[in-house]
DNA sequence: TCCACAACATGAGTAATCCTCACATTTGCT
DNA sequence: AGCAAATGTGAGGATTACTCATGTTGTGGA
């Protein structure tokens, strides 16, 4: 494998979905165009009807060419998912960092559900991509695993804030959370922006009535 | 799960799913025999494995009988969700029915919940369904109206049970509460029992918090 | 500059699968 | 029995994910 010229040191998507890594300029904006392609038509239409042909002629290449760079369909798909579930991992990782107490914790998740809002009410295909996640069952491991690392994101801040409960408890709140909070996501984007927005409110609501001691 | 069948005067499928009503008693059995086979199918390997021709011969017919009932894959999928759906909507008018005080709404749902559990555990192609659903923009939409159709029961209980509430509010937290529920349920039987049964008393835990009056 | 080789591009072709349709068989009724 | 309606059949059409033999472009050394 020849060293390239402008050489991301860190490989970007390196975890088998694509077929080879590309090594030349051109082949990389490629991808882009190809992964680009594949989300319009995603939202336009939904993965299903998505055709390999149709990613193709959008992308200006031929058939042959994009499955040089990706295996398979469900290889699109994952390398989206991977894209948004780094930005999402990122953003949680970052918003719940600093926590310590209670109320930094119901705060900082409070801003946190705002961000990822604004994330997946700029990019509705999200909701789309992980439905087309959820109908395989390989990829819905993957999902459940990006769940569960965002869960421990969370177990991990609540057991700063609420030192005396257990931690196996936490996780299980933390992955409900989690669980949830996707599942509002893609529910206030399936509606108008008003209940939309309601929604949210609501969820975040529920949240911070979870970030408190048992009661038993 | 037995859902009853033996009502031919209503048609009980008469939503489209089906491509014409059966009116011999044989045909009844056969689709019958169908619905079973492709849940197996679906349950073994997920609805995107599930061949038609396979469902066919596991049915003991020919492809073209198949589709003398269902028009195509789709509607097969469809009216196992509805038969799901209607029992799970029988469940919840039922629990909530007689519920006049938050202690009553807190009890009939925790006992629901339970059921709810004990259904999807007994049956956890649910589960696959339910993705096959999500996977189809016309199949979610559908899937979100049954939703709405749940949270309206839950949201009149909640009204009952507490008087002083906006009805929208309570639409809006009923929604969540009867999405998360269906989330949770996924959730709790992808993994061990154990960690299942933790899952969903978190879950009771967290709506049972969200029947109270709004504080702030 | 030229050449050899690796990387990349192409699209006709293959295999798999959903679904149709023209025709055969069975059932219900008189 | 005999006829019409209902039901059954499976070869084949249409679509689509994916392959592969072949052609084209870029790279590096002499």
């Amino acid at each position: 494998m020849a060293v390239d010229q402008t050489a991301p040191s860190t490989a970007p998507e390196d975890d088998g979905a694509m077929r080879k890594a590309p090594t030349q300029k051109r082949s990389r904006e490629r991808v882009e165009h190809i992964l680009s392609s594949a989300s319009r038509l995603i939202a336009e239409r939904g993965s299903d009807t998505m055709r390999m042909s149709e990613v193709a002629e959008l992308s200006g290449i031929s058939i042959g060419s994009l499955y040089q760079y990706f295996p398979d369909k469900a290889a699109i798909i994952r390398t989206l998912a991977e894209r948004y579930n780094a930005v999402c991992r990122a953003c949680i990782a970052k918003g719940l960092a600093n926590v310590t107490t209670i109320g930094e914790l119901r705060q900082a998740f409070s801003a946190l559900i705002d961000e990822y809002y604004d994330i997946f009410f700029a990019e509705p295909v999200m909701r789309d991509i992980w439905s087309a996640m959820q109908a395989d069952k390989a990829l819905r491991e993957i999902e459940l695993a990006e769940s569960r690392q965002n869960a421990a994101l969370l177990a991990d801040a609540m057991k700063r804030a609420l030192p005396g409960e257990a931690m196996e408890t936490l996780q299980t709140s933390a992955l409900l959370v989690m669980c949830f909070g996707d599942c509002a996501m893609r529910l206030a984007v399936s509606t108008d922006e008003t209940e939309g927005r309601a929604l949210v409110e609501a969820y975040k609501r529920m949240a911070a009535r979870s970030f408190a001691p048992e009661t038993g």
